[in-house]
DNA sequence: GCAATAGTGTCTCTCAGACATTATGGT
DNA sequence: ACCATAATGTCTGAGAGACACTATTGC
């Protein structure tokens, strides 16, 4: 099975018919359009699910808010170019360069151990006719999940940089320039919908943490109250979640274990969000 | 909380500033980057899995197999462009046209009744330096379910169409133009993914049908033999995924009540399948 | 009668959620 | 002493999967 199969990455081999036609091809007669990336980093900051936005330096929506990104060089890869963005934004390496462009549960083991793995996945194209007044502009949105973005630090065209929780995002504080709040949205609910059947939470921690630390990470992603004894049980039920340590550290009152990541990515049985029927009644429902 | 909160979709207005910078600004002083959109259309054909595939009739790649698509026009919305590919290769109008370019758990409900709701949402954008041999060229993949692909026709630039079993695409029949292999692979695992917890499986079937038929469409997306008695208890105990049209068939030996699609677009709970750790026997799994 | 499908009922196992209880150690 | 958190255990209900059984009708 595995002999019989293709290479479904190699592109086929060019005729010589097509060699003549591309020596005719003109790309300059079609009308212009740029390609950008912009990125959507994810992290929790002061225990809330924040964004890491930059202030544009320079026209159009000089002063507003806005996602880092930038236009894809020539002979850049996607994947690449995000990745590029999101490194000169955090000055954090990836962990799983080659994976950045796959995403989803194809992808392969994350975290060599000992160093912090981000996480960075494609989220979605967008490419209204009139999202950019400069020209037409198709956006190649990604997602990343970080522990830790740095020293907030301005890139080439940012004035400033700064780390905006996504609640206020989602009530409209701060403008934001081109379509930048409905993307912020989207990548939002893709990260909870992602905690609840991979592992990637654990992209938001440093390398080691407490039950506890995972729980809250939960917590601020999801906007909710989780049970703190059936997390608990759960994460330990999923098997390669997370591991042992040995270490013990004293938080809260008491010791506590710490674990690392483990190495599964897709989670059986998933951590499933409690179903979105509402309860009816006003208390906050403790769940999971 | 309705007023409060700021519309997301509106783009943010135009300073003097950002028009005098516009006044003076070239597009056409960056790297050519031609935006296609190619459409994976996925349908049932004689109990299988399949993708229309049209044969092409232009260079590069002349004679192989390729995915239906085509360049964004100026002043077209992504959505648009894969909605009118769509229409060309199928003839068979899109019942959701607004909710296109939506796709996920946010969109609103389909199906107005008495007509085949065909399913259409972006699935991925492909965008490898080298990937097309022209120029560089992104290409906005979108997944389309549809239930009849009416008299496979040809389009602009294709001499042929054809429904290829999405099985042999997997083991390289036929060899297709470009990455389009790729793109396949990843939306069949969309396809495959989405109809776990939505009930899109309704857009591979006519208006009416019974709980057989949707069966068989879950076997033939999943690969999988379902088991007959607890596919329907689960189906009919998910509210609004199929409601009784208060007629009866005979179909097999007997007769069958027929159902058509709900309100409900996302399954609580959904139809999860087997856990993918293999059983590691070497029977079929008889499983849900 | 036989074959094939539709449909009902039941049993077991797993998991989610709620809750009770104890331990720990900083304040 | 008090309290917040960690950690363990138990109970109940929902759902998944397996299986037994009946009904119907074309062959």
């Amino acid at each position: 099975m595995s002999e019989s199969r293709t290479d479904l990455a190699a592109p086929p081999p060019l005729t010589d018919e097509d060699r003549a036609y591309l020596a005719t091809y003109d790309p300059r007669k079609y009308a212009p359009v740029a390609v950008t990336v912009d990125i959507v980093i994810l992290t929790i900051d002061r225990g809330e699910l924040s964004v890491l936005l930059v202030r544009r330096g320079v026209p159009p929506y000089r002063g507003l808010w806005a996602l880092p990104g930038g236009f894809v060089r020539a002979n850049e890869d996607l994947g690449a170019a995000a990745e590029r963005e999101l490194r000169e934004e955090t000055g954090v390496g990836l962990t799983e360069a080659p994976a950045a462009d796959r995403g989803g549960p194809a992808e392969a083991d994350r975290g060599e151990p000992g160093l912090a793995g981000d996480y960075l996945e494609q989220l979605r194209t967008y490419g209204a006719p009139d999202r950019d007044p400069r020209m037409r502009t198709i956006s190649v949105a990604y997602l990343a999940l970080v522990a830790d973005v740095g020293r907030v630090r301005g890139g080439d065209d940012a004035a400033d940089a700064w780390l905006w929780p996504v609640a206020g995002i989602e009530q409209g504080r701060p403008r934001l320039a081109f379509d930048h709040a409905r993307i912020i949205r989207d990548a939002v609910e893709r990260a909870r919908s992602k905690l609840e059947y991979t592992s990637v939470a654990t992209s938001l921690l440093p390398e080691t943490f407490t039950i506890g630390d995972l729980r809250r990470v939960y917590e601020a992603v999801w906007g909710v109250r989780l049970h703190p004894a059936n997390f608990r049980r759960k994460v330990l039920a999923t098997p390669g979640f997370v591991v042992p340590t040995g270490e013990k550290v004293s938080t809260g009152r008491g010791w506590t274990e710490l674990y690392r990541r483990g190495t599964t990515t897709t989670l059986h049985p998933a951590l499933l969000r409690r179903s979105q029927l509402s309860t009816a009644d006003g208390d906050t429902p403790d769940t999971l």
